[in-house]
DNA sequence: TAGATTATTGATACCAAGTCTCAATTGGCG
DNA sequence: CGCCAATTGAGACTTGGTATCAATAATCTA
């Protein structure tokens, strides 16, 4: 999806300068498949600050180069997107597999929530957890 | 929905003790309206042993008499139940009103997802946020 | 009703995730 | 090249939560 040169143009479009510490962050998560935590990519950068990884991932998050993951027990992780616009996703409670998904919460069911509810409604969280096929196989 | 004398009944139907410190949690918990962490009932209790009340949460949401509720940043809250069964939340992002939900995702939206990506699916997260009436009605 | 047993407590240390501060550095423009 | 605002990184701090462990106390049973 993304390579480090599209990611450079990204921030150099929004004029942030290019470092070696932001370099090193972006390629380090374009290795990784699956989700991961900071941490994660702290332990194999630790020649870069732990704010600056943090920092770092934050404005990835909000340009869209990242997304965040929510585990079933609240804890969040990251990921290289897949896709720009709203999505949600399935992530294997085994592996750290993760699918993009198109599913979505129906425009319908919205517009009847905020009628019995008198919310106006202006986002959701939606994820979804299970075992992927190689796990499922490995187990059995 | 829960008293002190329901919840009191049900630690003992489980075979939990009836401690002070339990009461004193439980009694807090069950004062408040809307979602609230752990601190805040924390500082409230400043006699209970900060363990003790994230043991004794954890051990209601647990049995059920709390649920933990998720906040658009990611972040945790509690809740006293109001319904038993699986359901989910709408959240006001201005005060801490909470509203549980029917709302679900369709049965049928689960086995085409499993289907088409081989994923055996046990569990989703789906949590809404917006802004309640009263809080519509005071911004404005 | 007194023990004995076992769960519970709470002080405290620890961990994980993330933010704030601030002086030192440096990317990129002119 | 040189300027200067953006960035860095060390480290302190915050929040949410768990682990340890000796001391305590709720309940069972005789």
């Amino acid at each position: 999806m993304y390579n480090l040169e599209s990611v450079v143009q990204r921030l150099e479009e929004q004029r942030h300068r290019i470092t070696p510490s932001r370099l090193a962050v972006v390629t380090a998560l374009l290795d990784r498949s699956g989700h991961f935590s900071v941490d994660d990519i702290l332990s194999r950068l630790p020649e870069v600050g732990r704010a600056t990884v943090f920092r770092t991932m934050k404005l990835l998050s909000e340009m869209g180069v990242l997304c965040r993951i929510l585990l079933e027990d609240g804890s969040l992780r990251y990921r290289v997107s897949h896709r720009q616009d709203h999505h949600h996703h399935l992530v294997c409670v085994s592996c750290a597999s993760v699918q993009a998904l198109d599913t979505c919460i129906d425009p319908d069911v919205l517009g009847d929530l905020a009628r019995s509810t008198g919310y106006e409604i202006e986002g959701h969280w939606l994820e979804f957890f299970g075992r992927c096929a190689a796990c499922r196989n490995s187990a059995a």
